[in-house]
This record gives C-alpha cells, structure tokens and sequence, in this order.
DNA sequence: CACTTGACCTGTCCGC
DNA sequence: TGCGGACAGGTCAAGT
C-alpha cells in the first residue's frame, strides 16, 4: 500500500539509480498497466534520457528529455524496481511478519531486516511493465493486483491531469502551516476525521496506515466528526501527521504486505508502528489492547482506551 | 452537494 | 486436503 512515505522513498532511490540513463526498449503485456499507443513509446521514449524523478502525492513521475514523463500511480501492489544488469539476481527472503527459520529453528520477528529483498529474481509473474536501458540495465513495473498504472505523457499536461487539479496540499512542505491544515479539513467538517485525512483532494499522500498512525499520536478516536475535534487537538493531529511522514521516509517506509523500495528491499516503518496491524497486542502509550474496527470502509485500528470515541 | 458503496484485480488466510 | 468466501485498500464512477 505505497502511500506517501513509500512513494517518495521510491523516487528518491530512483532519483540515484536512473538519472541520465537512456531507454532502449519497453515491454508490456498488460494494457491497462501502459495504456499508450506505441507510436508514443517510439516518439517520445526510446532513446530519451531521464532528467528528473519527482513525486507528487502517491504519484511518482519520471521526466524525460523529450518534454514528455512517465506518470505512475503504484496503487495497492504496485512496485518500481531496478536491476543493474540481467544476470543479476535479487534475494528472495520469508515475507511472513513471524518467521521460523527451518536451518537453525531460530525465530525471527518484525517485519524483517530493512536490507532484505521480497522478490525473487526479475521479471516474474507479476511483471507488467519492463524498461530496457542503454546500458542493459531494467527497470520492472510489477503490480499483481493490476490496479496501478504507468502512462506517457507531455510532461506540461500532468497538471491538467483531473487528479493533479484538484489533489490537495503536500504535508510536508515547509510552507504548509497547521491553520491551513485545520482550515482544510473543515471544509469537511461533517465527516469522520479518518474519511477526511483518507481525501486526496484535502491533504495529499495520506493513506491508511498513517491515518491511523497520526490519529493514534493525536488521541483522536477515527469516526470523531472534524467539527467535534477541538482546534489544539487538531493542531496536535497535524505535528503528528509530519512526524510518522517523516519517520517513516527515515525508516524506508512501511512493508505491511508487498512494498519494496527502488532496489527490491522493503522498509522497516512497521517495526516502529504503534496501531497500524497491532490489533490484539498491547498499546504502546498504555497497554490496552488495541482493537480492528471498520471506519469509511477501511480496516482501522484504535486504542479503546487513548483514542474515545 | 455530501457522503457511501461498488468496481477494478489477485494472493492469502480462515473455516467448513 | 480442497474449496468458497472474506479480506487487503487507492481511486474513480455510480448510487443514495
């Protein structure tokens, strides 16, 4: 579930990995994952040099010397992932949060080491998209649950994209105060706070895991209608917010199920996460046991005891 | 208009 | 063991 954290992690690997390179080659079998005629692969990638990675809210974008970019939205399994040569083979590691290892009977806990790989070698069963550079290196679109996409375009008409008109303000960015914050989300003030935070349009790059991570820092039970919420106690959500953001592009982001960063390796956020898939296990701040409920159709996780309804 | 639900997909896990 | 069904959750379209 790449959110912002795991995005941005993704493009800053990239921005190391793929700057200057040229492509060669594209391949796809999937149309919906790389909707564009060929004749717009032939005109405006083959051949072009990468100038730039860049992300904005979940969306990664790749600019190329052409003018045009590639826009990619990884949405629930999507994974970006570059391998230096053929020949080279990534890691397989257990992807199981507890692992028994059968050589020496030691448990392992977590959700792994942040260097292991969660994928075998490439591409595999859930390639949909292979880039070919220059330098025979590969860059792999995989995504099993085909929700996510890579398209080309003019790099000038992303903006005039319906989502990038009306996605709303990146949290982290250094001039975006608590009162604009505040003054967003009562824009919906008659919502639940966990639906709001979920809202692209409001404040971008927010997904599930830290919604239910900031309002756990916040002590703000999910379904707390916005206009319920007292302003300090939403100034306290927005700190909260920027600091599991911040941690978790700190940590490589969070590896609940399938993420792997630029590399194929996975992040370590879910070994610092104080809700987010700890139901039934102690809470950090005061050892209730943290309960799954359902709030704007997601599973959400909550303290019954910090976190009041 | 505001909000909720369903569709898009496939892999994993649980119960019978 | 095998199988059916629930579940995972980002975004858009359709429904209430």
């Amino acid at each position: 579930m790449p959110e912002l954290p795991e995005v941005e992690t993704v493009a800053i690997g990239l921005r190391k990995l793929i700057v200057g390179l040229s492509f060669q080659d594209l391949h796809f079998d999937w149309a919906k994952s790389f909707p564009n005629a060929q004749a717009d692969v032939d005109a405006f990638l083959i051949g072009s040099q990468v100038t730039a990675v860049r992300r904005r809210a979940k969306v990664l974008i790749i600019d190329l010397s052409t003018q045009y970019s590639l826009v990619i939205h990884l949405k629930m399994t999507g994974q970006m992932v570059y391998v230096k040569t053929k020949d080279e083979r990534l890691k397989t590691k257990d992807t199981r949060l507890k692992i028994k290892d059968v050589t020496d009977g030691e448990e392992r806990f977590g959700a792994g080491h942040p260097n292991d790989s969660l994928i075998g070698s490439l591409p595999d069963k859930s390639t949909r998209v292979t880039f070919t550079f220059a330098n025979g290196a590969h860059l792999y679109f995989n995504d099993f649950r085909k929700f996510g996409w890579v398209r080309l375009m003019p790099t000038i008409a992303i903006e005039e994209l319906d989502f990038f008109k009306k996605v709303g303000p990146e949290p982290l960015d250094a001039d975006f105060t608590a009162t604009q914050f505040i003054d967003r989300l009562m824009r919906r003030k008659n919502s639940n706070i966990k639906a709001v935070l979920l809202d692209q349009t409001v404040i971008a790059g927010v997904g599930n895991i830290y919604a239910d991570e900031s309002l756990w820092g916040a002590k703000i039970h999910p379904t707390t209608l916005v206009k319920d919420i007292p302003p300090a106690q939403l100034k306290t959500l927005f700190r909260e917010l920027q600091f599991v953001l911040n941690l978790a592009i700190e940590k490589g982001g969070s590896t609940d199920r399938n993420y792997v960063n630029a590399e194929g390796k996975r992040g370590s956020y879910m070994d610092f996460a104080r809700v987010f898939r700890r139901e039934k296990l102690p809470c950090p701040r005061c050892g209730a046991v943290i309960e799954k409920t359902r709030v704007a159709g997601r599973g959400t996780h909550v303290c019954p005891h910090c976190q009041l309804p």
